[in-house]
RNA sequence: GGUCCGGUAGCUCAGUUGGAUAGAGCAUCAGCCUUCUAAGCUGAGGGUCAUUGGUUCGAAUCCAAUCCGGAUCACCA
C-alpha cells in the first residue's frame, strides 16, 4: 500500500479513537503531497474536521499529529500551519520502502487476474498510407494496451483492417487505367505508398471529369454521380461484391502490397497485434442480430422495408440498421463485429481507439447493443481521441497536407543524428551502435510527443517547428537514464543489482532534500499507473517520468554518487539510481519508447 | 438548432475525489563545466485560470447562464 493510502487509513483510524461518537466520512479526508515551502512530506487537510468536531485547527492539528506518530511509528515529526498537518515521515521508512524495490522488476505492476479486456487500434484503410494522425492512434491503442497488461489484465490488441469498399475501388481502378503494370517491385515504392498514389490519382481524374461535365451543362452533383471514373469504380464494388475472380484477385494483389507496407510501418513503430480482423469478413455480420431486433419488437420496419431503431428516448435521433433493398450500412457491421470479438475472447471489455469524430457513432452502437440486450454491450469503451491538425486546419489527402508517417519517422531520426552529432556525442560508438541510437532517440521523441498530452484534447502539430529534443522529451528522460547507467557502469553496479548487493546497508545518516524528493516521487509510481490504467490515460506516464528524469537531474547535480560523502550515501544514492532507472524503464517501455545505456 | 468535447503564461501543455502564494517545457534574460555525460542544473520576468453569477471555511476544479473554438447529428465509411 502507498504511504499516502497508509496515512489516509492511520487519519481514519486515529479520529475514531480521539472523538469517538462523531461520524466522520472517509471521503473527507485528504492527503496530498506537502508543498515544498513546508516542512514535511504528506499533509492531512484539518479543516473538514473542524467543522464537525467543532475544534480549533490548531487543537485538533495537535492531538492527531500526537497520535499518528505514538501509534504508527511512520511519522517523525508534525507541524501545523493554518489548518493543515503536515507530516514528516520516518528515515527509516524510506530506507526499508527502497531495500524491498530497488530492484523489482514488476515494481508498481498487478497480480495477473483474468479479466479480459480487447484493445483495438490502428484500424486502417488500404487505400492510402499511415499518416501523422493515425500515429496518435498507433501509439494510444499500443500505450493503453500495455498499461493494463501492466495492470493485470489479459490484453488482446485487436486491428480491425478496412479492406473493402468504395474507396479501396477507387485505387484499384486507377491503377487499372494508369499504372501500367506497376508494382512495388519495379518501381520501388512501398506497397502502401503506391496504392496511396493512385487513391490520388483517381481523385484528379474525378475532380477534372465532373468539372469537364459541368463545363458542358451539367448539374454538379448529378456529374459527381455521372462521371465515368465514378461509375466504373460502382460497376467494381458490385463485381467485388457478387466475387468476381478478376476483381477479387486485383484486390488481393493490391491489398497484399498495402500490408507488405503497413507491416514494415508497424515493424519500425515497434507495435503489434494478437488478433487481425477484416472487413471483407466482417461486413455482412450483423444483420442477424438486427432480424432478433426485429423480432423482439425493439427494432421496427418501415413500409419501403428499411429497418430502423428510435433512441429518440436517450436524446439522440432515429437510426437506420438495414437499407430498404436488405443490405447492411457501416453500424449494421459494427454490431456484429462487436459480437464476434465478445465471442471470440469472452471480453468483459472491448476498448475502440477511434477519434473524437466518431464519439455519436460509438454512442449510438453501445446503446443499440443494450437495447438488443447483447452481452457484449456494457464492455464497450470508446477511448475517444482528438484530432492531430496543421496549423492552418485539418489534414487533407486532397490538398497533399498529409504529413506522412513514414516520412515524419525518417525526419525524426535524421533530426536525432543532427543534434547528436551537433552535440558531439558520437564517439565511442560503432556507425551501427549510433544508427540504433538516433532511431532510440527519434522514434522516442516522436512517441512521447503524441502521448504527452492528454487523449481526449486535440493536438496542433507544426511541421515547420519540427520536434524539440529539449524540455519535456524522450530525450530528456532518456539523458537521465543514460547518466544513470554511466555512473552504475563505473561503479560496476549491473543495472538490475541482487538484492545482496546492499545487503549490509545500514542507515544512520538524515535523508538530505533532494535523495527524499526523488524517493517520495518513486514511491508514488504505482499510484500513478493505476491511474492512467483507470483514466485509460497515458499522458500521466509521460508526466511522471518527466517529472522523475527532472528530480534526477537535480539529485545529481547537487549530490555525487561515487564521491559520496561515506559509504552509507553511497549505497544509498546506489539503490535510489538504481530504482529510478528502473522505474523510467518501466514506465517508457509501456509507451514502447526505449531508453538507451549511453547516449 | 440538438448532443458531446475543449478554452489556464507570448507558444505547447500539467493541475488527483474542491485545499496552502496556479505549475512545467519552449521562447527571452542572468548565472553554473579542471568534477559521476552541460541533450543538464540554478535563478528572473511573464496569469482577469474565456465571462458573469451561485454553492462554502476554501473554487482553475462543483452548479447555472453567456461568449468563443471544434466534432457530430447521411439509405458515407
Amino acid at each position: 500500500m502507498t504511504i499516502a493510502a497508509q496515512i489516509k487509513m492511520a487519519t481514519e483510524d486515529a479520529l475514531k479513537h480521539l472523538y469517538p461518537g462523531v461520524e466522520i466520512p472517509v471521503s473527507s479526508i485528504t492527503v496530498n503531497q506537502t508543498k515544498p515551502e513546508f516542512t514535511g512530506d504528506y499533509t492531512v487537510v484539518l479543516f473538514p474536521f473542524v467543522k464537525l468536531l467543532r475544534k480549533k485547527p490548531d487543537e485538533l492539528g495537535q492531538q492527531l499529529g500526537s497520535y499518528l506518530i505514538e501509534k504508527t511509528g511512520l511519522f517523525s515529526g508534525f507541524d501545523i500551519v493554518s489548518g493543515f498537518l503536515n507530516l514528516t515521515v520516518t528515515d527509516k521508512y524510506w530506507v526499508n520502502f527502497l531495500l524491498n524495490h530497488f530492484n523489482d522488476q514488476h515494481y508498481a505492476e498487478k497480480p495477473k487476474h483474468d479479466r479480459r479486456i480487447m484493445v483495438e487500434y490502428s484500424s486502417p484503410n488500404t487505400n492510402k498510407p499511415l499518416h501523422f494522425g493515425h500515429l496518435r492512434n498507433i501509439f494510444l491503442g499500443f500505450a493503453m494496451a500495455e498499461v493494463l497488461k501492466a495492470s493485470g489484465n489479459q490484453v488482446v490488441k485487436a486491428n480491425l483492417i478496412n479492406d473493402r469498399g468504395i474507396h479501396i475501388c477507387k485505387s484499384m481502378i486507377a491503377w487499372q487505367h494508369y499504372a501500367q503494370g506497376d508494382t512495388p517491385e519495379r518501381t520501388g515504392i512501398k506497397g502502401d505508398h503506391l496504392v496511396g498514389d493512385y487513391y490520388v490519382k483517381f481523385n484528379d481524374v474525378y475532380k477534372q471529369q465532373v468539372a469537364k461535365l459541368v463545363s458542358e451543362g451539367m448539374d454538379e452533383a448529378i456529374a459527381e454521380k455521372e462521371a465515368p471514373i465514378m461509375k466504373e469504380t460502382q460497376e467494381m464494388l458490385r463485381n467485388w461484391e457478387a466475387g468476381d475472380s478478376d476483381t477479387r484477385s486485383l484486390w488481393e494483389m493490391m491489398n497484399g502490397w498495402v500490408y507488405k507496407g503497413f507491416n514494415e510501418s508497424y515493424k519500425r513503430l515497434g507495435v503489434d497485434f494478437d488478433k487481425m480482423y477484416y472487413e471483407s469478413d466482417t461486413y455482412l455480420l450483423g444483420k442477424k442480430i438486427v432480424e432478433q431486433g426485429l423480432q423482439k419488437g425493439v427494432l421496427y420496419k418501415k413500409e419501403d422495408g428499411s429497418v430502423w431503431v428510435d433512441l429518440e428516448d436517450e436524446g439522440l435521433d432515429q437510426k437506420l440498421l438495414l437499407r430498404g433493398d436488405g443490405t447492411s450500412v457501416y453500424i449494421t457491421q459494427d454490431l456484429g463485429t462487436a459480437k464476434l470479438k465478445y465471442n471470440d475472447y469472452k471480453l468483459d471489455q472491448s476498448i475502440y481507439v477511434i477519434a473524437d469524430e466518431q464519439n455519436y457513432h460509438m454512442q449510438v452502437l453501445k446503446l443499440i447493443l443494450k437495447k438488443l440486450g447483447e452481452p457484449c454491450a456494457d464492455g464497450i469503451y470508446h477511448l475517444s481521441y482528438g484530432m492531430v491538425e496543421l496549423p492552418t486546419g485539418r489534414m487533407k489527402s486532397r490538398e497533399g497536407t498529409v504529413v506522412d508517417a513514414d516520412d515524419m519517422m525518417d525526419e525524426m531520426i535524421a533530426l536525432a543524428r543532427e543534434q547528436t552529432e551537433q552535440a558531439g556525442k558520437t564517439e565511442g560508438f560503432s556507425q551501427e551502435e549510433l544508427d540504433k541510437l538516433y532511431e532510440t532517440i527519434g522514434m522516442g521523441a516522436l512517441k512521447f510527443y503524441l502521448l504527452r498530452v492528454d487523449p481526449k484534447k486535440k493536438m496542433i502539430f507544426d511541421p515547420k517547428e519540427s520536434i524539440d529534443l529539449h524540455g519535456f522529451t524522450a530525450t530528456f528522460i532518456q539523458y537521465a537514464h543514460a547518466r544513470i547507467c554511466s555512473i552504475l557502469r563505473k561503479e560496476n553496479v549491473p543495472l538490475m543489482p541482487p538484492n545482496t548487493r546492499f545487503q549490509t546497508f545500514c542507515c544512520n545518516e538524515a535523508i538530505l532534500p533532494a535523495e527524499k524528493k526523488l524517493m517520495l516521487a518513486l514511491e508514488q509510481y504505482p499510484s500513478i499507473l493505476e491511474n492512467a490504467a483507470v483514466e485509460y490515460n497515458p499522458s500521466l506516464l509521460c508526466n511522471y517520468s518527466f517529472l522523475i528524469a527532472q528530480l534526477f537531474n537535480s539529485f545529481y547535480d547537487e549530490h555525487s554518487i561515487s564521491k559520496a560523502e561515506n559509504e552509507e550515501k553511497k549505497h544509498l544514492r546506489l539503490m535510489i539510481i538504481v530504482m529510478t532507472a528502473q522505474v523510467l524503464r518501466h514506465a517508457m517501455h509501456l509507451l514502447g519508447i526505449r531508453l538507451p545505456e549511453k547516449m
